[in-house]
DNA sequence: CTACAGTTGGATAACGTTACATAGGAGGCG
DNA sequence: CGCCTCCTATGTAACGTTATCCAACTGTAG
């Protein structure tokens, strides 16, 4: 009872520990500590002892402390870009997985560089993380192949085959391919695709395998003479300024694949702007099916890939990552073209010949 | 040398540890800590001679074990909705300051849910951030309060007067007086708001300020009898289901107040659907300024809130707490009328009379 | 009544870092 | 030449947990 200075007193200020609810139940911290990881060898009169003084004391248990010996059941997330509306469907479908697991999710929000990313990434290192999911990261394959040696890893986006850690991606090849067969099936020929700047020599991301499907899928048709590849920036300003350049090109484009959505907004935008009427004089599609897009007046063309799902289904591979599982599984979802009201068949173009 | 069994050999597969460093480099853990952590007292020659061995063995400081005794320098923010763009832009705002100061920003994701907003930040809590932003919490002022004297706190959105945080908010009354006295000075009287679920006893929420705004600029113009509250949600799908009873109100507004771009998006697309000509039948307003609804065909008239200042602010605020300082700061910012083409005088509705 | 198994509770060494207290050595001054 | 002072480098006790090992106790069978 006469102890140290302070005494059993709740001292208060302090947060309390796991030593003062075994001082305040009378028992040792190691059965406390059982009663709280639910560890076997402990009687019910004491697991009721100490949960009632872990209630008494509003008790939290301090999970650096945890952390420092085992798992911290806390997962983290890359987040290449934190404006990206599809990217939040993403972490919707993972909240739902890890928080029915027991598992807390963190966000580090990063830039689209590369030297951004990964020292968010080695941030989420050092912070002891159970895991990672990597969303569209720019990294180079054998730099990530480094990190999933050192921690369980899930990398969203077109990566792999990987070797130490797995992918969930949608078939965005199939996605960009689906839009050049709709609009060759509509009557178009001579289509345009906005790109994304990409470096030739980074040829995994989302972007890549888009152009890569527009230019398989328009071969396929006997069109690899009537496509047109512009240059720009997937946003509404590099929207806009791409229309600009389509709206000049000779012999003009019947139809866009803008790669994005918010890029067709921009390209919209500025088409609207200029008198071009939708669709009758230009076709335009976009990918990823975002809900501002399935609203009039906008009501675009686009490719639905269900990021809920995906985000859901990486979430999972992650847990079985963390639960031993080191077979690398790649999944890729099958996306499915949504058909409204920016894209017809070419008509006044069609009439100008 | 001749240590114990494993000895000096870099047995690779774990982490290096500061103990590693020092047996690299022929020193004491402690002088190594010193060197890390920029400590006085150390030679030039030691500084060089660990940082060698810390590049040698790529060695990164454990966070937690740091976190056990120091600073984390690491701060929380709770996101009470990932999908709000508006949001995206605070956490930008937020990104650069903590950034440039070397602290690391981490984010909680929550639902609309007070009970899973309460469990995120304990769980912030318990993962020892040095200081919590919350954006638009739905919690009690008393509870917010409770946690602000554990830990700096910054509130983003109009809760105060606070003893134990700071906030940052909007002056949401203004900025929705600032959209009536617009409409009525195009000529409009009758007016209808689109009030977002808000229970009577939690008056602290943005929607409730727009509210008052709303109320307190019709009554000033003499107009308490012509201003219509519609309930519903501020969603796309709340703002399309909020049209169509508008549309059936009798007398029919000539304008309406969204509360909020993303519920006047919704507004928008159903009046258009139903051939509404906006804004020669109805003018629209909505509140944020998003990026979408500056562009063609939406041109939608809303308020700017400057959310990266915001965010920005914030973060400045939240490293002064850090420091020490306790007297709680109110922030608070003037929004300003974005004018654009969804407001015009009421033309067939003033005909119709 | 003793020996033994089975069960329950407790001491304690890690985990990787920081910061305090102190030892050792060089240099200056009397 | 010795003492004092300063400066650098080191040893080590925390921080709050977990998990392993061990002691004590209970009951049971021989």
């Amino acid at each position: 009872m006469l102890g140290v200075a302070a005494g059993e007193g709740d001292r208060s200020g302090r947060r309390a520990t796991i030593i003062d609810v075994a001082h305040h139940a009378g028992v040792s911290i190691a059965s406390v500590s059982k009663v709280l990881r639910g560890a076997p060898g402990v009687s019910s009169a004491m697991k009721e002892r100490v949960n009632a003084s872990v209630e008494a004391l509003s008790y939290r248990p301090h999970r650096l402390a945890r952390g420092m010996r085992g798992p911290m059941f806390t997962v983290g997330v890359m987040l290449s870009d934190i404006e990206n509306p599809f990217f939040s469907l993403l972490i919707q479908g993972m909240v739902e997985v890890f928080g029915s697991q027991g598992y807390e999710l963190q966000i580090a929000p990063a830039t689209a560089g590369e030297e951004s990313q990964n020292s968010v990434i080695d941030s989420l290192i050092d912070h002891q993380m159970d895991g990672l999911i990597l969303i569209a990261p720019r990294g180079r394959e054998e730099h990530l192949e480094r990190i999933g040696e050192q921690v369980p890893m899930v990398v969203i986006g077109p990566h792999g085959p990987s070797e130490h850690y797995d992918t969930v991606s949608g078939d965005d090849e199939l996605g960009s391919a689906l839009i050049v067969d709709h609009l060759v099936s509509l009557g178009h020929r001579r289509i345009a695709f906005l790109t994304n700047e990409h470096p030739a020599d980074r040829l995994n991301l989302p972007e890549s395998a888009r152009a890569r499907g527009f230019e398989e899928a328009m071969g396929r048709h006997g069109l690899s003479d009537d496509l047109l590849f512009v240059p720009g920036v997937w946003s509404l300003e590099g929207g806009r300024d791409a229309a600009r350049r389509i709206l000049e090109a000779s012999p003009r484009p019947t139809a866009v694949h803008a790669g994005a959505d918010v890029a067709a907004f921009g390209i919209l935008s500025y088409l609207w702007e200029e008198g071009v009427r939708i669709p009758e004089d230009v076709s335009v599609a976009g990918y990823d099916n975002s809900p501002m897009g399935s609203f009039t007046p906008i009501s675009l063309t686009s490719v639905d890939q269900s990021g809920h799902e995906m985000g859901a289904i990486a979430a999972k591979l992650l847990l079985e990552r963390i639960a031993g599982r080191s077979e690398p599984h790649n999944d890729v979802l099958t996306p499915r073209l949504i058909v409204r009201g920016t894209t017809s068949a070419p008509g006044a173009a069609i009439q100008s010949r």
